[in-house]
DNA sequence: GTCTATAAAGCGATAGAC
DNA sequence: GTCTATCGCTTTATAGAC
């Protein structure tokens, strides 16, 4: 609303800033059950009930780092990297762009049973207009890519939107990441790699329904 | 060890069974965290105390009803429907069939990040006896395969083994079941096209490395 | 707004009678 | 082995002084 915050708003906005770069790493880490609000604010270095003037419940902590995050891909798909391809690979760099975050520890991961959290994210008007804008971009340029021929014509693009999401934080890559084998890059394509040419063998793919 | 089991032992065994098949369903349901011991002793109609009888602890809970869904999916793997396959249909048919699963609210979905029940999973020689066993068969399927130059040739069996795991409780299943809008064999199907063909277009795939 | 201290509730696990 | 009753601990959230 103010083009010109007072410096003791600034200073507020750089603290929520820290907290929420707090919350969005531990979800990581640890996911939202196990994520205490002691552990919280103790990691932020300020008392719980100090947490609790900028953010009412466990829960709207969650919808701000989720928000960022959603923020961070948005950003994404609006630069360069998305600028002069075509459909398919955007999509593919945005898939790309999801297990780099993932990778480093940056990607939160929410519990997709626990109905308290999931009500107060749909009751989260910021959230769900995050959430919103970035599925419509995604269902644009997965409906381009189908129409240009590069999706699977036997997929509707539901299931290619709600496949990208999941594989955003798919736990194969924290497997393969612990086993300690493998570089980064190379986790990285193996599974973009798998997610958008399956398992299967090239040859192996029918020609017409099975 | 007893080649007859008296009427009694007998009887304890029914309980059991009848305990890790609410235990399978809770954990399917609601998953580890969300499920309460009080829960799963007032569906199965005793005193938690008597739970408390048949199984150490909550974690013991979930170790038996893992240990249940695998020695299915083990039996499923020595059943008719492996049994004249190729490598590779064998591989789309556990895959088919954990879907299935999944579908009839039977596939038990365990945090991978709690510590504490990973600890006592690892611990529960029964339980890493399965794992094993069931790793192993399908790791001699994922080799016959490659050798057979049915599955993807860029991508390690590792890859594909801990892929099926992971897809094996795919949340991409709950929210297109969810949607109302399709069939479980309508959903089953798109899952596994996307997992072996990939969400790509066939004249997409790259004949050599990109 | 930040702190210390505490309320309030849920949950895993157990005691002890039968 | 099953029950009722309860312990002991964790965790979310708040009260009240400063």
């Amino acid at each position: 609303m103010n083009a010109r915050p007072s410096f003791r708003a600034q200073v507020l906005q750089a603290r929520e800033d820290a907290i929420v770069d707090t919350v969005n790493r531990l979800l990581a880490e640890k996911g939202f059950d196990a994520m205490t609000v002691d552990l919280v604010a103790a990691e932020v270095g300020i008392a719980k009930a100090s947490l609790y003037k900028h953010f009412a419940s466990k829960e709207q902590l969650a919808a701000a780092a989720m928000v960022r995050v959603l923020d961070r891909a948005l950003a994404f798909m609006a630069g360069p990297d998305c600028a002069g391809a075509d459909a398919l690979e955007r999509l593919k760099a945005v898939a790309r762009w999801t297990l780099q975050v993932q990778l480093a520890g940056q990607m939160p991961s929410l519990p997709a049973q626990n109905s308290t959290l999931r009500g107060a994210l749909v009751a989260d008007r910021v959230y769900m207009d995050r959430l919103l804008q970035l599925s419509e971009q995604l269902g644009e340029w997965i409906g381009e890519a189908q129409q240009g021929g590069q999706l699977h014509p036997g997929l509707p693009g539901e299931v290619v939107l709600y496949t990208l999401f999941a594989r955003a934080c798919d736990p194969v890559l924290g497997v393969l990441k612990a086993g300690g084998s493998y570089s980064d890059a190379q986790i990285i394509d193996w599974l973009l790699m798998s997610c958008f040419e399956g398992l299967g063998a090239p040859a192996a793919r029918p020609r017409k329904g099975r």
